[in-house]
DNA sequence: CTGAAAGCGCTTACAG
DNA sequence: CTGAAAGCGCTTACAG
């Protein structure tokens, strides 16, 4: 091996290919950049030396010579779960920045989670999206020294602006409409895994049942349109006299739909969600502003990156109550 | 303005924080880089100084010393209409590079073209993903310069690899479907813009209808359920022998459901997509394999990454009948 | 704890 | 059409 070759651990550079055809590396630069006119002959030396080499251009170097700052990019932070909240979210967010000079960069929460804040850090984002998840305040720490401007999405943290859904209101929107509509035995359907935004929903629904002097009963079963259905028509075996149904989420309300169907009822029912299903299937619920959440808060964002960094205050978008036919 | 003080279009460097603190730019290094011990005098003056300049660390400059290549990142050209179909797709996308070195850059075909493909060519992509969408050859060529590998899904590129959807199977699929149900009188509902995938599909379901001797009428109207329901609900006026139903997509067929259900028919129908709302409402329907569509185009694109660029040749994926209550 | 110096890989006037 | 040289903004041994 000759001296002049490169140790083929580190990717060749312009240097190699100008020493191994025998000209200067200015040459070899100017037929990359493809401006400049080269002759024919170097450049089908330089051609196949490069792919000799397995020569790439190193763009990080041009970057800095041309004096390109970096293309501005915003990290979308998504857990890993697959639910359609998060896709109307992403949505929102794809929405705010449609016209804007930032790129949108998507990291996803699943295992390595080491290597995906790695990489957060590595990306020298101009800002970042966090949606449905803390950040480690290690991270966070570091970050801050970027400046990095962060906003919350649907989690709310102590210190940073967070955009999130007055989960509250949605239960005592569900409770009102079943009060409107005469219910006195009404009853809650939840998810046996106990969230914050679970609590809220139940507490502004039995808060606001409260103030008509009802109480809510409530049962729990797992996440799915069939476990919600397989306990309602239990339930009624039971307890036949249940008259109004709030679900925790529309998929549960799916469910309870099929139950009532079943039974042959006609209870009134709310869920919460507002997923595409819901309107075909006539379904009344409490619609979380999602898309909402993503444009807002990537909208906040926006104005913090062109304010030093600086995001406005945290807000708190408050849910509608979509009234179908049930 | 004394002769030291930098203009300030330029952002400012290190340098010039070292110059008006009166300290060596490596000092100033040190500060930012954090891992060495400043004297806390100089670094309250380098951080004050810092901060009166607006200086930001260059990140390019870093790079290129400290010899992290770039983050590797793929990106996907997403057409900006909003349609759950895509949302799968980019589900499976995002699935095949979770545990892969790539980020994800989401790109968008709205408006301001040129400066998306300006942006995509900047970014110096390790693979570029397109979804149901050409790329200008002008693009191409010069993606091809750096052999940038690139996957079309959903678009079929004569000269690239794509992964797309046999539309004509599915026609063929929905018409055995109604067939087996003894329907002698089809009825097609398309949406009255014409694409290829409406025109395979049709062609699909009206071959297979012919293979038994049958003809389907055709009924076009615009994309919604609204406008199929009542389309559907004047033609049974007219022509109220239809005993069998395909509709180009969900979507209409959700409206076609209606229409059956005010009109107190029981004819079979058959959807096309598979959407979320087709299981709840149990729509027998053709499902478009969206999120195996995101998932092997990746996959395809990362062996093509890995291997110089190249990439295997197209591959057409079959939808599945799901067969539910219609 | 700090400075002077060399270098990361590329580009680009300048002078042939 | 081509070379030698300077420089983009930062980091990091090396030598205090």
């Amino acid at each position: 091996m000759l001296p002049t070759e490169k140790k083929s651990g580190n990717p060749a550079t312009i240097k190699d290919i100008a020493r191994k055809v025998g000209i200067s590396p200015s040459t070899v630069s100017r037929f990359f950049s493809g401006k400049v006119p080269v002759s024919s002959e170097t450049s089908d030396l330089i051609l196949s030396t490069a792919q000799e080499l397995g020569y790439q251009i190193n763009r990080t170097a041009r970057r800095l010579v041309m004096g390109h700052n970096q293309p501005k990019a915003v990290g979308v932070l998504l857990p890993l779960m697959t639910h359609p909240f998060f896709n109307e979210i992403l949505r929102g967010i794809n929405q705010a920045f449609l016209d804007t000079p930032y790129n949108l960069m998507i990291f996803n929460l699943g295992s390595r989670e080491e290597e995906v804040f790695q990489r957060i850090l590595d990306e020298g984002l101009s800002g970042l999206l966090v949606v449905s998840h803390a950040l480690p305040e290690k991270i966070l720490t570091l970050l801050s020294y970027t400046s990095t401007p962060i906003v919350f999405l649907d989690y709310e943290h102590p210190k940073y602006t967070s955009f999130t859904v007055q989960h509250r209101a949605g239960g005592q929107l569900a409770a009102k409409h079943l009060l409107a509509k005469g219910c006195s035995h009404p009853l809650y359907v939840g998810e046996t895994t106990t969230t914050p935004q679970q609590d809220q929903r139940l507490l502004g629904f039995t808060e606001e049942l409260l103030r008509s002097g009802l109480k809510s009963e409530v049962l729990y079963t797992q996440q799915g349109a069939e476990t919600t259905r397989d306990l309602l028509l239990k339930a009624w075996e039971h307890e036949p006299h249940y008259d109004g149904l709030f679900c925790y989420c529309d998929e549960m309300a799916y469910g309870a739909l099929e139950a009532l169907h079943t039974l042959g009822l006609e209870v009134p029912l709310v869920g919460f969600d507002d997923l595409l299903p819901s309107r075909y299937l006539h379904l009344t619920t409490v619609a979380q502003p999602a898309v909402e959440l993503g444009l807002e808060g990537s909208r906040c964002l926006i104005k913090g990156m062109e304010n030093s960094g600086t995001t406005s205050p945290s807000c708190v978008l408050t849910p509608k109550l979509v009234v179908r036919n049930t």
